[in-house]
DNA sequence: CAGTTCGTTCAGTAATTACTGAAAACACAG
DNA sequence: CTGTGTTTTCAGTAATTACTGAACGAACTG
């Protein structure tokens, strides 16, 4: 099976891209093929379209699984595997939100936290515990932020991203309000607090 | 000059980590080595540190400097290079999103616009064209959102982060504050769009 | 200008990673 | 149980990437 030109360029694209995230280019080209694809893919479809081995392809499948980035399923009637992507391109950031997390955040938190149990033996060590110690709290904040966002719906999701920056409107409201307990009329001073604010 | 046990940890890791990130284990020592170090660092500091040859730590440098994630100075008096990293680990974390994104989002949209401007051959074409104009409204949405949050400050930013999902709540205060043109005193109505909402 | 110190380049080599083909394992059908 | 179509494993090899040492070049010093 030949690859359409126009999805041909998107998924040698993809394949280089791979490199710079933690895979190799067989994968990154199965993963954009069948992210094109109108239909679920066995091996051998993907064998064909891509030119590589068989084998080659089952360990590209088989890594593609454990990043839950392609799911599998059977066709009646036939025996072969058949892989595919999810079809909602949000849940796709999830999942890769989800897994990079796992496998690149997670195990530097962990270390981090063990390192600022130790004691600092000199000046030098203590600075590079308190640089940890900035970046563990840095780390912390951006992944709580992101469990937080992970419950949002996608509806609400992309309500936020199309606000943007204008957020921050919102929050100089809730300032003006939560500021001022009881609401006692005291609105002129509120909007003080937003200019010295800059 | 030995690395302290304390930091040695973190830089061995920073090493291993690089590798799942575009960089190889030596910029990820060295970065590690910089992050940590409580004054600027040389060249000879560096190979003596890590026990790696002298031209593996330049090109090492080099790579950083291209990241823009080590700076390069001069102390009076003395002639070499030294280097260190930018103090504040949100302007880390700004470089790096702005350096990612030119190396790896950039290029895939550019490749995406193009393939978008063609006209498909078939429905198989046609789906993966469609295919590629969801992913690259995805793509155009989450750096648009990036772009603008870039623009706050740290403060404001550490703010929204903290918030969380808790933001919904002032979306939702949004929501009932203009649905209601001229506030003419529909609270009830208002109430009951936010429980059919979820 | 010769000597010194530093930084860079690059060809060669080491180390790692990717890929293949053959064999094994598996799953089912008759 | 045997045969067939399928996926997996793995040892060997190819390809790529990382690293080194030696040579070079640039910038300064006396």
């Amino acid at each position: 099976m030949d690859i359409p030109p126009l999805a041909r360029t998107f998924v040698l694209h993809f394949g280089e891209m791979g490199s710079r995230w933690g895979v190799n280019r067989t994968v990154g080209q199965i993963y954009a093929l069948l992210f094109l694809s109108n239909r679920p893919l066995n091996a051998e479809d993907i064998t064909g379209a891509l030119g590589l081995s068989r084998s080659n392809i089952s360990m590209g499948l088989k890594e593609l699984e454990s990043w839950r980035l392609v799911r599998l399923q059977h066709i009646p009637g036939d025996r072969r595997e058949y892989f595919s992507t999810p079809e909602d391109v949000w849940e796709i950031v999830r999942i890769l939100a989800e897994e990079r997390r796992k496998r690149e955040v997670d195990p530097t938190l962990s270390l981090l936290r063990s390192v600022l149990m130790e004691t600092p033996d000199s000046p030098e060590e203590r600075h590079a515990q308190e640089r940890m110690r900035e970046l563990h709290g840095l780390i912390e904040l951006l992944t709580g932020w992101a469990d937080d966002v992970q419950k949002l719906e996608t509806e609400r999701l992309v309500q936020l991203m199309k606000l943007g920056s204008r957020i921050t409107r919102l929050l100089d409201m809730k300032d003006r309000l939560t500021l001022l307990p009881g609401g006692k009329g005291r609105r002129r001073k509120a909007a003080n607090t937003e200019d010295s604010g800059e």
